[in-house]
DNA sequence: GAACGTATATTCGTCTGCGAGTAATCGCGA
DNA sequence: TCGCGATTACTCGCAGACGAATATACGTTC
């Protein structure tokens, strides 16, 4: 379904999009507009890959070079604009990336599925130590929200998201944290007792033998 | 802070977990392993980089080829044992990613920063589409879960967190789409403007061009 | 006008991720 | 018992990401 793109670097996508929306520019240039109107906090660009990605773009003509020119005495500078086709990809490469989920695999999930390897209280206290962080996290972007409010709010809506899924993941968290601390979990007994002892009481090693969630 | 890993592949934590906890294995049969336990739907797990991580992690001395026997009439098999070294290195990692929130960058975001190239009532249909998925997913999710009940929930919080992210990203899409609807969300009429004129109403385009939104 | 820091603009080399390919063995059906 | 598809187990080569380095121009201060 998603099909697998000629560029699929997403500072591709920023960059046809600058490309798109204003005048031909040099590579550097993009990169300057992308800083100065913070869509590098969107979508975690490497600068390093700018003139690999600009170069890419060219190769499969979604842009093209046009003038070559020099201002002042500064070296020579290639200017690029968007081609019919790259205004075809990032149509068709926005409609993707807005209608189909991906499925995304943050760390977290990663750790938490490992979870078990650490003892329970010290998990207790790494999560702890992780929504005081989120939480400051969380106030941080928000004050800093309240300072635009004078931009239109289609503008910030990519902010407004990404604020909405830290306050759930922190919420989360908290919820673990409680259930953790009450003893509602199961299988918590068995955790501790695996850390303490070194060994898995064994109706839990007999139901990890089987294992197997196989979601998705 | 987050200091660079040797080996930084997340199929390396999975292998490091699995050889400290279980005894030692061939690389393929790590592969089995995880797949049967589910660790695979966690982590994004490219099976093409199987030896190199493991061959990465041997060069770093966090495992170690033990026999290199054959069973059978099978080919040759090289099995890994985890170092002291890998363990240490196993609990470090697994302290900073349940500790640390990781800045994560949905490509949902990125492309919900770039949503003004399409015009608003296609990304209506768009994020319909999307909420549609979501809402099979979250629902497939919840099926399988509850297939799993049995099991101690120590072992289930990762496919649980993941149920709720997804909830909330549904959640936050509907709100949005709701306010599309209800005409609340300001800049609507600029966006549409812009789409049927090819021209940004002015005051837009100057607020644009001091632009920034310095987040994080 | 010398010196120094900063902004501009780009190149390069390394490393690794990963898809596609390979080859041997197993097991099942006819 | 002869295929033949599935499973097991691994190799390889290339593309591309990215950190670090480079080089020049510009502005500012003394």
């Amino acid at each position: 379904m998603a099909k697998r793109r000629r560029v699929g670097n997403l500072l591709a996508l920023a960059i046809l999009s600058q490309l798109s929306a204003g005048p031909p520019m040099h590579p550097y240039e993009i990169a300057t507009v992308l800083k100065r109107t913070g869509k590098d906090t969107d979508m975690n660009i490497k600068w390093g890959s700018l003139y690999t990605v600009v170069g890419n773009l060219e190769k499969y003509g979604l842009i093209q070079a046009t003038t070559s020119g020099r201002a002042g005495r500064r070296p020579e500078r290639t200017v690029y604009k968007i081609t019919e086709a790259g205004r075809a990809e990032l149509r068709d490469w926005m409609r993707e990336l807005l209608a189909v989920p991906d499925p995304e695999f943050p760390r977290f999930q990663a750790a938490l599925s490992e979870m078990s390897v650490v003892p329970p209280d010290e998990v207790t206290a790494l999560l702890e130590q992780r929504l005081a962080a989120l939480d400051d996290d969380i106030a941080a972007q928000r004050a800093a929200l309240r300072q635009l409010t004078q931009l239109p709010r289609v503008f910030l809506v990519e902010a407004e998201f990404a604020v909405a899924m830290r306050q759930a993941e922190a919420d989360w968290t908290r919820a673990l944290l409680a259930e953790m601390a009450a003893g509602t979990l199961s299988g918590l007994d068995g955790w501790r007792a695996y850390h303490e002892t070194g060994e898995l009481p064994p109706e839990l090693a007999e139901m990890l033998a089987e294992g197997g969630l196989p979601t998705e």
